[in-house]
DNA sequence: GTCTATACACTGATAGAC
DNA sequence: GTCTATCAGTGTATAGAC
């Protein structure tokens, strides 16, 4: 019946309508907040009318859960680089890159995130006290044996990661205020390239690792 | 007439008032954002009526304006101490201390600019452009100075002003994803001076000076 | 100047036709 | 499954007594 013309099942219909409105919703949340954005305003971004929404997804609150898991699973997910990596200078450096990138090609999702964890996590909480807990903790203990094993400088391995978040995670948190300052464009690939060669050269440089690449 | 009882003018009194309600309003809206914070919550945390509020600021957005440029005017003032130092170390050193300091103090300032800008800067968008653009040169040009005197490494000046802005703000932006991973409590006195230590050693040792103090 | 009561607009959510 | 029409609740803002 048709199936070249409609190759979708009800299933993979479902699906498309679900990515395209939590598309949508990560747009809406991250400009103006879980208080500021309105299911209106998420419908209209999507081409749908308002019910749609609440047919796929309850009510607002359970949307943007799904937007901030989302947002969550895919961070983790590109920190992998960190452990395939043989050295400092390799894993901290790939990481950052990683980072970068993702600040660049998704900035929406990492303000849901910011604004999300400024509001005391009410719908990510116990991700942050299991899974991130869990995350750090090993990422720790791999940046330690790195430093007891004298191929990088002695820093604290817990504040060297805040730094990695802060600096990479600010090109797209603030990146309204970054573009402003650049007379008001966006960075051009060049530009982006300058950012992340710089990142890497003062933190590698700080922790003692040649900054190559 | 009573002068020792009742010191207060009716512009004193009217000072005090305001005050009382712009304190409530900063922590109101950095943990609820402009859109999720209500005047009703306000008041409430003022401890006055919903209607006096609206007494001493017509609107709620005139209100939260009022609460954006004192930050920013604060945050201005406080980084006088990159101008009176005399080389790279002693004026990046405390420029740091004095940000990591803001954020301890001030946290839920820091969190309503970092909103304000993650929404694109619908009030102060003009202070970007001419106030925060000339600040942000003016460093430019005293970090460039200090490297052609061969006095830090040469490092892109702007993109170190972003990573002094990006660690020093996320202690306070991201307070409560850091006091989740510390289990739940906040930091100690100590973990703050490990906190700062860290971070000036990092970057300073990144651009090529001693970290010291 | 201060507060209570209320007007008016808007939002999340749903009922019910198609 | 999709959409229009609508309800109930909440929010900003104000009128008016004190």
């Amino acid at each position: 019946m048709n199936i070249a013309a409609k190759p979708q099942s009800k299933k993979q219909r479902r699906e498309a309508q679900e990515k395209l409105i939590l598309e949508a919703a990560e747009k809406v949340f991250a400009e103006a907040g879980f208080g500021g954005a309105t299911m209106q305003l998420i419908a209209d971004v999507a081409g749908l009318p308002k019910a749609n929404l609440h047919y796929y997804f309850p009510t607002k609150e359970s949307l943007y859960r799904q937007v901030v898991q989302n947002i969550f699973q895919f961070w983790l997910r590109a920190a992998d680089v960190f452990d395939s990596a043989e050295g400092p200078a390799e894993g901290i450096g790939a990481y950052i890159d990683a980072k970068m990138e993702i600040s660049r090609a998704y900035p929406a999702g990492s303000k849901v995130w910011a604004s999300e964890v400024m509001h005391r996590a009410p719908v990510i909480q116990d991700y942050l006290e299991t899974t991130l807990a869990e995350w750090t903790d090993g990422r720790m203990k791999v940046i330690q044996r790195w430093i007891d094993e004298g191929r990088m400088n002695p820093v604290n391995p817990r504040h060297l990661l805040y730094m990695l978040w802060a600096t990479t995670q600010h090109y797209a948190d603030f990146g309204h205020q970054i573009e402003t300052l650049n007379e008001g464009k966006a960075l051009s690939d060049q530009q982006w390239a300058e950012a992340k060669a710089s990142v890497k050269q003062i933190i590698l440089t700080g922790i003692g690792v040649s900054a190559e690449g």
